[in-house]
DNA sequence: GCCGCCATTGCACACGCGTGCAATCCGCGT
DNA sequence: ACGCGGATTGCACGCGTGTGCAATGGCGGC
């Protein structure tokens, strides 16, 4: 196979047609799934194929359908485990359903999404999913009104109308507030960082709503990056003075920053001086030395769902644009102390 | 701007060639660096272009080219830490360069890498790159054959010429076994996994060469994933009998593994009973929980070294491929007992 | 004023492929 | 034997763009 592709050029459909005696359209329709072509010469074509070592050019083919079957992921932070798992899903997703993914990876930077946006819409995407971070509304208007559908994950745009796949942070956000109550926490921490994300300020929020309802009093940190430094400089500040007896930290990153300082440095024990929630539930999350009581985001869920709304835009691309929530669920590990209510157990 | 682009398709060169009553040619030429166009055609070209939201279809200038400016990114286990940081790295610089990149995950299977880089074939990529994983040396030769450059890291492939860029891992197993001598070990153990990778087992290989050298008796542990999971399997096997006081684990992964199985389960104390080394310097590796001692990968060398090929092949195809290995530095944190014939602190 | 040179522009072709349309072929019913 | 319908096949056009080539226009030197 192949053998005589050490030309170092590649193979068109018109070498394949002369070396197996056939016409062009031949070639092309054998490579057409459900185009009409006698299995005698579909088979010369294949043999020929093989020997010459031809792969049809998706460049012409795309050109001639005006769509590519690429699909372009944007994303910022890939290296963080959560957004990493996000990826590494959706781009499985994509590729054993036929679709090729083009990374944009946007470093940390939402003035970059734009112009990155801009140059894979050159390559006549079919889809545009942005897995994180916040892109311009001007340019994603831009894109849907080009034909192009974009997907928002975890991010939604009040503003226009677009397909977003969220998982429910108020609800996961007010749960944990009740994790903590009923642990009979009195004094309550919430974590966040300085990025005003609409899921972290969602999980925030519905958590100091719940915390407010029973009356328990919250006190409040966002600064920084969402990351591990940052969780350990908030145990660090926050449990210098009086009793906090529980936290919640909106992301797992903060969740182990927070548990290793307040444990190392602080001498708290989790989880009978101190009970400690996080969110997405990353593997280290799982690990030993944590053993972090959590909410697991349901990736495999948004990813069906991503592939969902691709795979329908595809069919009928004027389809009403819609919300999809998915809920997140705990995962009980051993950072929050036992509920005293309930059992007597310690 | 792309006021009129809300009929749902795309504008073409065409089109605004007519709305700004120039010849097509003038718009190819307005948007082809270093074309003649005197500025005034130039500019009435960008202005319609502006006002119609147009872009350059880059499958036909793709076509036309017979090469995109599309990099195949090629690699399995995405989530992992180290992994996760060098698809970002990669994929950083070469959006940064102007490239694309298209991602390839595949899985965690051997099988279907061959199939995958097939597929992107078909999209006149520029360049392959294999970030990890063993792709089937037939396709490689096929990719090189067509005149598609192929670029492995960290696998080196013997049986035939390609361009390679490498860390040192000999270096850095030599340099593990060496720093747990100094630190006073006498029974030693490398943890690595099922795979046999050759990085993997570089390391390896190098580490059980010095300790042989020093007469020094080294456990071999290889079996299961390249994980945290085995890293912790393998403590709590090994660590059941006799006094192992020093292990390398060829991955961070393991080793943070390994480390918690000690400490938590089998009561070592780090470093104080026992010395641990880990490679990759990984983010989790600083964390305060582990402070692992390992050796740093040079993720950012390697990167560079990737885009010098990579323009140098697109200037030169026919070049002579070379291997390029680079040195892993020791990352000195608190697993390893400090030295005692150096100093006489403890 | 005339000639030559250079910058600019438009025409036309090519890139590799899909596909509508007409032509051809084969088999079957009468 | 003849007509007809369905399955194949080849021709030719188009997808959107880059670019060689010739034509045009302007300008300096004589």
């Amino acid at each position: 196979m192949g053998q005589d592709s050490s030309r170092g050029s590649f193979v068109t459909a018109a070498d394949i047609a002369q070396h197996a005696g056939v016409s062009r359209s031949a070639v092309s329709r054998t490579f057409t799934p459900g185009a009409s072509v006698s299995s005698e010469v579909r088979e010369r074509v294949l043999e020929a194929a093989g020997k010459l070592g031809y792969r049809v050019n998706r460049l012409a083919r795309s050109l001639i359908h005006a769509k590519s079957n690429i699909v372009g992921l944007v994303g910022t932070d890939l290296n963080q485990p959560f957004h990493a798992e996000c990826l590494s899903a959706l781009s499985m997703a994509l590729l054993e359903d036929g679709f090729q993914c083009m990374l944009l990876n946007a470093a940390n930077a939402q003035r970059h999404m734009g112009a990155l946006i801009e140059r894979v819409l050159e390559y006549r995407v079919c889809a545009i999913v942005v897995m994180n971070g916040s892109p311009p509304s001007r340019i994603v208007k831009e894109c849907i009104a080009s034909g192009v559908p974009v997907i928002l994950v975890n991010k939604s745009m009040p503003g226009s109308a677009v397909d977003t796949v969220i998982t429910d942070h108020a609800a996961g956000g007010r749960s944990a507030a009740e994790q903590l109550l009923a642990a009979g926490c009195r004094q309550l921490a919430v974590v966040s960082s300085g990025a005003r994300t609409a899921s972290l300020v969602g999980r925030m929020d519905a958590f100091r709503d719940r915390a407010a309802e029973a009356g328990v009093p919250v006190r409040v940190w966002q600064e920084g990056s969402t990351d591990y430094s940052t969780g350990r400089e908030a145990a660090l500040t926050m449990l210098g003075r009086d009793g906090i007896d529980g936290a919640f930290c909106v992301t797992d990153l903060l969740a182990l920053g927070f548990l290793d300082a307040a444990r190392l440095d602080r001498g708290r024990r989790v989880p009978d001086d101190l009970s400690v929630i996080g969110f997405d539930d990353i593997p280290q999350a799982a690990w030993h030395a944590y053993q972090l009581t959590t909410f697991r985001q349901p990736v495999q869920l948004l990813t069906d769902q991503v592939m969902q709304i691709i795979r329908r835009r595809a069919e009928t691309p004027d389809s009403p644009r819609a919300v999809f929530t998915m809920p997140a669920t705990l995962v009980t590990r051993n950072t929050v102390r036992a509920p005293l209510a309930t059992k007597g157990l310690t």
